[in-house]
DNA sequence: GAGTCTTTGTAACAACACTTACATTTATAA
DNA sequence: TTATAAATGTAAGTGTTGTTACAAAGACTC
């Protein structure tokens, strides 16, 4: 497969010439990574930009003893790593980890910041991005303080069926397979809890199962389930 | 008091020459806030800077029942509601509020981008400084799963003595006033369980009150009631 | 300086969610 | 296909934190 079709595609890129395109190629290389691999970890040095080509990637945060906070599920098309810009000698605070099989074009710090110099405009996108991150992070936070977990699941899964769902016949398959732990590691929640809540809502007949798949059944309802707890 | 000399100081500005100071100084008006004055809501368009000269400023989310999470606490010298440069036509999602009277420097967002259109070096600070704040958030996000509340109020403490805190004879005054309902917002918790949490932290000789400030007589003690809940 | 509003102290109670502990089902690998 | 590991279901028990409800102290205003 031809790494520059997926390169015109990466959002931050969009409405960039062939030339430059050609140009991104040639201080780029791809890398494979199976499912589970883990891209980067906490303390490794930021040194490489990702664009993430096929496949999903997970960004956490890890606690000593082994807990998991998902900050964010990428999909195919997204620049991630991109904190390697801000800071010489920065180290890595999350983990990058391959949810599937999934091809990356790396770029290292340096050739990257050569790259964007002459782009005020790609410039501008980098910084829009950040933003953009920093105010989804800005509202799992307050979901975190405000909601309770019956709440924060259903904004979830409505969320990921934004970003990942695809309509099947007046329903809407959310299109990742996670398990009941990733789900709880995207809500700040225990597994556990996680398994019921999910039970509850498809006992409601608002959800259903597809193998390792939700399906949204009834999006009124958990909306309704999302706004306020009942 | 003259508004060049605060321009100078303001960390992404660092480093700007006279001239450009000069410029800066053209497309800038002066706003003085009182305590508890509201510098925007969550609602309002974002189409200015602000450059916090004098004062502090909170920022905060609100839930709809008018519960509060503080973002961060400005220090005079910062820039705020930069995200006003993200995106045209985007509306504020946070509230900014003047935790004392406060002087800013106001610059709508249509000047201000073309000021940094010709600063990449500039360009590059913001992009910096959204990304700072975005692994500020994320320590917070991380705190309130991972840690309970005693922890996350230890924590705070001691961040805030390192932001705005003054050595006086082996102890360090965090010199802002806050109330306790203030302390519980910063830490994504209530004003009765926050009273209770400082009142132990002080029976513990850890810190000690002076009028709406906060001492801290045991740092190890306290960095120890940080780390792992007893 | 008196009165009012704000802030702080405290305690009983309730509740949501975490722990712990297994059983069972479903994947994955040999 | 079988063996082994991973993921899910469920329930009882516990605990931290939020809730509710006042009282008292402190701060600000007229």
């Amino acid at each position: 497969m031809e790494k520059t079709w997926y390169l015109k595609r990466i959002n931050v890129f969009k409405g960039m010439s062939d030339a430059e395109v050609k140009h991104l190629d040639k201080i780029t290389f791809m890398k494979h990574y199976d499912k589970k691999d883990l891209i980067y970890l906490p303390g490794d040095v930021s040194d490489q930009v990702y664009l993430l080509k096929e496949g999903r990637v997970k960004i956490s945060k890890l606690s000593e003893d082994g807990r998991e906070i998902t900050l964010v599920i990428l999909e195919p098309g997204e620049i991630f790593g991109e904190s390697a810009l801000i800071d010489d000698k920065e180290t890595r605070s999350t983990v990058a980890e391959a949810l599937e099989n999934a091809y990356l074009c790396v770029i290292s710090r340096k050739d990257f910041e050569e790259f964007i110099n002459n782009k005020p405009e790609l410039a501008l996108s980098i910084t829009k991005l950040m933003g953009f991150r920093r105010r989804q992070i800005e509202n799992m936070l307050e979901d975190l303080v405000f909601r309770g977990v019956h709440e924060r699941l259903a904004l979830l899964l409505l969320r990921l069926s934004e970003r990942h769902g695809k309509e099947v016949d007046g329903k809407t398959l959310i299109d990742i397979s996670l398990t009941h732990y990733d789900y709880a590691n995207l809500i700040g929640s225990t597994r556990e809890t996680t398994t019921a809540c999910l039970n509850d809502f498809k006992r409601e007949g608002l959800i259903e199962f597809q193998r390792r798949k939700v399906v949204i059944i009834d999006e009124k309802g958990l909306r309704s389930r999302a706004a306020l707890e009942d």
